[in-house]
RNA sequence: GCCGCGUUGGUCAAGGGGUUAAGACGCCUCCCUUUCACGGAGGAAUCACGGGUUCGAAUCCCGUACGUGGUACCA
């Protein structure tokens, strides 16, 4: 329905590069993703480094990475390709892409010159700035008290130019104009032009602000639908009248304002990380400047296929109960119709659940080298699969997030450190002692090592000694495992196998004994 | 200050004039399970507030409040 025409579907994803990939952008990726793929179109990433002040490195790679790891994979980008590149701005910059569109502007009376320098400026800011005007804007109040070329006269302003003073190119918004453009998620939005401030089109540095060269660019790349987030709303205009005098509105791409997501209280912010006790990026994020590092999604222990999942529910649904998503599904069922308007509290709790399904949801064999590298940092070193895959399917369900695995299944692995004796302390008694030392002998000499037989060998043992089987299950529980969780106790006890299962036992009896 | 956007349970949310106001997370109770989980059955919102419009409003309109964003030669 929104293929007006017969073009196809593009959209793009344009990060700058700046730090780490916080949950709201990646959300915007995958809204992005997932219109283009159900619309057979293509996915863009382009990307905004036109603040030279605020270059970070790494962090373009990183988003890739992370884009990676979400199995959201675009079309066309500076590492991937395509034929409408250069995909970094800076270098389309260099091509003097920006600089044409900014003059043309000029010709047509629809910016200027502004030759004031930060300090001039600021100078405005303190002197207009009252208490009803906190923020004074350069404006259509302002624009005639600086320094431009509405102000100077045309000899002046060549004068400048020709001196090579520095300038910027800041655009004219007209002062009683209505702008209306349609959001495919808000439906239509009005602006008064008046309000509006003359946004600085080109820096001084020759560089575009986002307000250019997103025009400039997705025009250039033939973008059909242009989805960001809110906080672009108040600007909006100004890249609608930019539309209108470059290239026409009706080659204008569909806007959509996604919504917030907020943190427990309000926006959500890096911070939040680190006091709340989430994550907020897709993955670890280290900044090169302070060395800090932010935790992912990813190291925390979560599938990507949880991730996508409880992102795009975070402002979207299917109108249906589903709730898990696979990608494949999400592409196939994904509209803007049903993107919300309202912004979204994000619950940890919710998406520890999401991720929990999908580890129930999903063949080990999926996670299984993920879980492995878990265990070798733990100092767990894991040989052959076969083994370590079904003993992962034994714990599965008691795991949310893939670290849990290693305190679910290490016992598995390795003699418990620490015994729950707190358990079993009060009910210990030496009818129970003679109990396992005896048992130890029989099963010393059980034929077949299996839960089956072993479980029977311990019932009848229990019966014969007359105590209830179910008040030696949790002791034997507590020797094997260390404490009270786990599969099934004999199933245990049959895959350590016999001699690590004794041996358990007895270390055990060793300290119970004391009790 | 001004401007924009938003507001259904603690959270995500369905529902768009007549419903007992879905469902999920979390919480609580119970069942299953002689562990922990999984699974199953239940429990707890009158839709921010105030005015309209209407036979009838969570649903439409207007105000107010609150939240959030913008107000940079940052994106």
């Amino acid at each position: 329905m929104y293929l007006c025409s017969m073009s196809k579907v593009r959209v793009r994803f344009a990060p700058s590069p700046t730090g780490g990939l916080h949950l709201g952008g990646v959300r915007t990726v995958l809204y992005n993703y997932l219109f283009a793929k159900n619309n057979g179109g293509d996915f863009i990433v382009r990307i905004e480094d036109t603040d030279q002040t605020r270059y970070v490195p790494g962090a373009e790679q990183y988003i890739f990475d992370c884009l990676q790891w979400c199995g959201l994979e675009p079309d066309e980008s500076p590492l991937h390709g395509g034929e409408y590149g250069p995909y970094r701005q800076s270098e389309r910059k260099e091509k003097g892409i920006y600089q044409q569109y900014a003059e043309q502007l000029i010709k047509d009376g629809h910016a200027y010159y502004a030759f004031d320098t930060p300090e001039e400026l600021e100078q405005m800011r303190t002197m207009y700035t009252t208490a009803d005007n906190p923020s004074p804007q350069y404006d259509h109040h302002l624009r005639m008290k600086m320094k431009n070329s509405l102000t100077l006269t045309a000899d002046e302003v060549n004068t400048l130019l020709t001196n090579g003073t520095k300038h910027a190119i800041r655009i004219k918004m007209p002062e009683n104009e209505i702008i209306a453009f349609n959001d495919m998620i808000r439906g239509d939005i009005q602006n008064e032009s008046g309000l509006v401030d003359d946004k600085v089109l080109l820096k001084a540095d020759g560089m575009p602000t986002y307000h250019l060269a997103v025009v400039v660019d997705d025009y250039l790349m033939k973008i059909t639908h242009a989805f960001r987030g809110e906080e672009w709303l108040p600007s909006a205009p100004v890249h609608v009248l930019l539309w209108k005098y470059l290239f026409g509105l009706d080659k204008m791409p569909q806007w959509a304002h996604l919504p917030l997501i907020l943190g427990p209280s309000g926006k959500l912010s890096k911070r939040d990380g680190a006091k709340y006790g989430f994550p907020v990026f897709a993955m670890n994020w280290m900044d090169p400047k302070t060395n800090e590092l932010t935790e992912g999604f990813k190291e925390r222990g979560f599938l990507p296929e949880a991730f996508i999942n409880l992102l795009a529910l975070l402002g979207w649904n299917a109108g249906t109960e589903q709730e898990l998503f696979t990608k494949e599904e999400l592409i196939q069922q994904f509209s803007m119709e049903r993107v919300h308007s309202g912004g979204a509290k994000f619950d940890f709790e919710k998406a520890k659940w999401f991720n929990h399904e999908w580890i129930k949801k999903l063949p080990v064999n999926h996670y299984s080298d993920k879980v492995k590298n878990i265990f070798e940092n733990n100092g767990l070193a894991v040989e052959g699969n076969e083994k370590f895959e079904s003993i992962l399917s034994l714990v599965s369900d008691r795991c949310t997030l893939l670290p849990d695995f290693y305190t679910q299944a290490g016992f598995f692995f390795k003699d418990p450190e620490t015994l729950d004796t707190e358990s079993v302390k009060p009910k210990w008694n030496a009818d129970k002692q003679h109990f396992f030392t005896e048992w130890i002998t029989q099963l010393n000499s059980i034929s077949s090592w299996d839960a089956v037989a072993i479980e029977q060998s311990f019932k009848e043992l229990a019966t014969a000694k007359n105590i209830k089987p179910g008040d030696l299950q949790m002791p034997l529980r507590v020797m094997l495992v260390g404490g009270k969780f786990g599969p099934p106790v004999f199933v245990i006890a049959a895959t350590i196998g016999k001699a690590a299962a004794i041996n358990r036992i007895q270390q055990a009896l060793g300290i119970f004994s004391t009790f």
